[in-house]
DNA sequence: TGTACATCAGTGAACGCGCGTTCACTGATGTAC
DNA sequence: TGTACATCAGTGAACGCGCGTTCACTGATGTAC
């Protein structure tokens, strides 16, 4: 069969979509290439069509869930939210318990501390752009201390969300987030 | 040959003690038994008699691992650095490149959250050590307010220091690592 | 209009490799009689 | 004292398995003449 214009485009946005979700759910090394494209619902030899290899792959995935970050941001803004709603819904048992379609920062950061430059880099550059973002809306400060604000709590928010996700204490668990929000926000604040 | 009396106790550490760096450094599912063994000096055959599966190791290691964050802390208390040098100990440079020796919740927390529930129990059990020795050394406030600061401080550094980590570039690195000691002695005091 | 060829997303078997784990065996020493 | 057997930490080859990647092939459609 032949396939519609902008079939490829729409079939590679699938796969990084399939990926970047299964790779904040189970680590980036414990997904297969075979298990990743049957999910995708295609076969393990189209995968080299649309990825030059499985590290082109996860930068890709990766950029894209920091721009999933960047959006989430943005909406808890325009909905009058503001970045004090975006840390609520960051610190929440919902996020903590789904990760797959959470923050990939809190995912992955110490896993692709291990990979490639290139990989890093592209991560780094997103990243920045999540920090900057961050930084236009706290409330209080000169932009210098605007930015100094926004890395101390993104670094609060990734930490206390792993901690809460791997104690198996559950009480333990919801203790980490109401604690790492009175943090974050006495640290927006300040 | 036959072996001194404690022998094998001692083996049994020091594949221990390798394990837990190597852990740390490349991530749990990137070391493989056979290369731990060679690295401890042994035979891939003999880590059997020693521990009942990979994930025992684990277990053991993650535990070993927080145990030498335990004694970190009380060197720093000694030493009459307190708490505050502790905390700079921790985001200083020779933490952030020296992940093998360092803390294994940086390191570890997000893969240890895809783990069993039995290591996940044992990481608990000796994390909450580590909250209550870091709660009774934060100067002000009462004993719940103290251990609420310490779960903030703790999130804290270890998404710090991932961040850290995993950015490409040295000068964000740095700043990372700077405005979280300046967060950390934030929220310490307040 | 009909035919020959080019295009290209996707198929599915195969590649070499390293994984965690098992197990028959080694060989030095301790113990029983 | 001498001999037969038990003990046990460690050896090293082998097990089945899934990994990332390659590649000859398929088959529907587009293009050239």
């Amino acid at each position: 069969m032949r396939y519609d214009k902008g079939h490829k485009d729409t079939t590679r946005r699938h796969i990084l979509e399939v990926a970047s979700r299964q790779f904040r759910e189970g680590g980036i090394a414990a997904v297969g290439m075979a298990g990743l494209m049957s999910r995708a619902g295609l076969t393990n030899g189209a995968f080299y069509t649309h990825f030059a290899s499985k590290e082109a792959l996860v930068r890709d995935a990766l950029v894209d869930a920091l721009e999933e970050s960047v959006g989430k941001i943005e909406a808890a803004i325009e909905s009058g939210a503001g970045l004090e709603g975006f840390i609520r819904d960051y610190l929440s048992p919902r996020h903590r318990d789904n990760p797959g379609r959470g923050c990939v920062a809190a995912a992955l950061a110490a896993e692709v501390s291990r990979h490639p430059a290139a990989t890093r880099g592209a991560f780094t550059d997103k990243f920045e752009e999540v920090v900057a973002l961050i930084a236009t809306h706290i409330p209080v400060g000169g932009s210098e201390a605007k930015r100094r604000k926004a890395l101390g709590i993104y670094g609060l928010l990734i930490g206390t969300v792993q901690l809460a996700r791997v104690v198996s204490d559950k009480r333990l668990s919801d203790e980490l987030l109401t604690n790492g929000l009175h943090a974050a926000l006495q640290l927006m604040g300040a």
